[in-house]
DNA sequence: GCGCATTAGATGCGTGCGCATGTATGGTCT
DNA sequence: AGACCATACATGCGCACGCATCTAATGCGC
């Protein structure tokens, strides 16, 4: 069980800092921003509330509501008060949004698929056994 | 590969912050800080570089140094320079380390258990197929 | 309608991180 | 020996995070 935990640390800490490198480099995202964009295309839906995007990407609601402003200042989402409980927010992403999410994609799919391809397929079967 | 990511991502998210609780309510350890005592505990050696705990619990060499200054500050290791190389540091567990660890160990175990055997055995295996 | 607990999201604050750099020592080449 | 690059760790800085708290809007009991 032990050795399972260093196995997920190692393989979440190698494909973490590359997206991190390469996202950043590339598209100028990171690991979470991408993945909230990432959320937001794969379902077709173009509203989502705050919380509902901090539960996929596992962060906190405060850290979701600071990354969506920077989003909102990179003009890749929108932010709108939802008419029906005024409390809310719908995040909307924008024209932007999906163009940059398409660009980084393929080298979102590239790293996962050169560093989780690598030590993966091995390691990730070990554990159940 | 995409789904073999996101299980990663929600694995490791569970496990930590379950570990970040744990331990620090009950020992006042975060999981790095764990991790590097178990590290020195494990493998007989008294003596350890910097670089070399850093790599083993995938943190940067300034994150590494600092988490040896909170560590010897909370006086669970001691730095002594290394006569033979007097540029590097040997760091040291005290018996204060030792006793802290055994004590916090049988919680990390507990949390492993409960947080991965719950969704592990099934998740961990998806992968390889 | 009027309080009051509840909920959604924003924000102040402290902390740990990585990057870049600083400082000291070691090794090498001439 | 002296100049120069490399190595080992420490530190300044900015950033993203979580926790606690704040604000605004909702709903419920009366």
């Amino acid at each position: 069980m032990v050795t399972a935990w260093r196995t997920l640390l190692a393989q979440h800490a190698a494909v973490w800092c590359a997206l991190e490198r390469e996202l950043g480099e590339k598209h100028h995202l990171g690991p979470s921003e991408f993945e909230v964009l990432d959320r937001m295309v794969e379902s077709g839906q173009d509203k989502y509330r705050v919380q509902e995007l901090a539960d996929a990407v596992h962060l906190s609601q405060s850290a979701l509501s600071r990354l969506i402003a920077r989003l909102e200042r990179a003009g890749l989402v929108s932010r709108s008060i939802c008419q029906a409980d005024r409390r809310g927010i719908f995040v909307c992403i924008t024209d932007d949004g999906r163009a940059r999410h398409a660009a980084a994609a393929p080298t979102h799919r590239a790293v996962l698929t050169a560093v989780l391809g690598d030590a993966a397929p091995a390691t990730l079967a070990t554990v159940p056994a």
